[in-house]
DNA sequence: GGCCAGGTCAAAG
DNA sequence: CTTTGACATGGC
């Protein structure tokens, strides 16, 4: 079994602190969210800026608009159909539960908080986790395709299910806000970089560090909080 | 032209 | 409970 604390370090001293999740506030963490699903953070951007343009970045605003409006204004982002209905899904329950008040989740606990948004048609559990960790501060680890990728490379043997690896990350690492945040972040930056083939990693930019992930690694107390 | 991108759902096996 | 296909545009 690899050092998950370990990779965290040696990711963190490669690539230094992530600014994630990069929005206004909480709700445009939620759509932003909705709308990466299998797509780039930079079509998401550009999509989220014609939102904003339109004046459409709050729950009421976008459940004025028709279908077509709001389908042609997520167009970029790929999945516009689908994503037109998931966003409404969403918006439609968070005014009817909460006013549209996405901080109302914080008081719930995270159980709650986690089965209400997987409620919700187009929130599964990586877009579900991700609202929780980035947009209202519960410590849990959000695990994508990058992520599973990475573990199944260092470790063939190993379930990578959703449930296993976020139940193995939260077991191995100290519940801190913080670090899943950048964690998540800094996997995503190697995944983005490594190269796609089998394994890690031999040509791909960061060899280097890949091939001693698991060694020499100096212990980095900063940003850990 | 081919492959992939910060997944989810419904339908099958 | 795991696997498969559909969903769709944009970048390299």
């Amino acid at each position: 079994m690899v050092d998950l604390l370990k990779i965290y370090e040696r990711l963190y001293e490669y690539f230094g602190p992530q600014s994630w999740w990069p929005a206004e506030n909480d709700f445009e963490v939620a759509i932003g969210a909705i709308l990466t699903q299998r797509t780039t953070w930079r079509n998401v951007e550009k999509t989220l800026e014609a939102l904003k343009q339109h004046g459409v970045l709050h729950p009421d605003n976008i459940l004025d608009l028709s279908d077509h409006s709001l389908s042609s204004l997520l167009r970029q982002c790929g999945f516009y159909k689908q994503k037109t209905r998931y966003l409404r899904n969403f918006c439609e329950t968070l005014m009817r539960d909460f006013h549209g008040e996405i901080a109302s989740l914080r008081k719930m606990n995270f159980e709650q908080a986690k089965n209400w948004l997987l409620s919700i048609k187009g929130i599964g559990p990586e877009t579900a986790d991700s609202i929780l960790l980035y947009a209202c501060e519960f410590p849990t680890f959000v695990i994508d395709t990058y992520t599973q990728r990475i573990i199944s490379r260092l470790e063939p043997a190993t379930k990578s299910s959703y449930s296993a690896l976020n139940a193995r990350f939260e077991r191995e690492l100290p519940a801190n806000l913080e670090i899943y945040r950048q964690y998540h972040a800094l996997l995503v930056e190697l995944g983005k970089r490594n190269c796609k083939s089998q394994p890690l990693c031999d040509d791909c930019p960061i060899s280097v560090m890949c091939s001693h992930i698991l060694k020499t690694s100096r212990a980095r107390k900063e940003g850990y909080r």
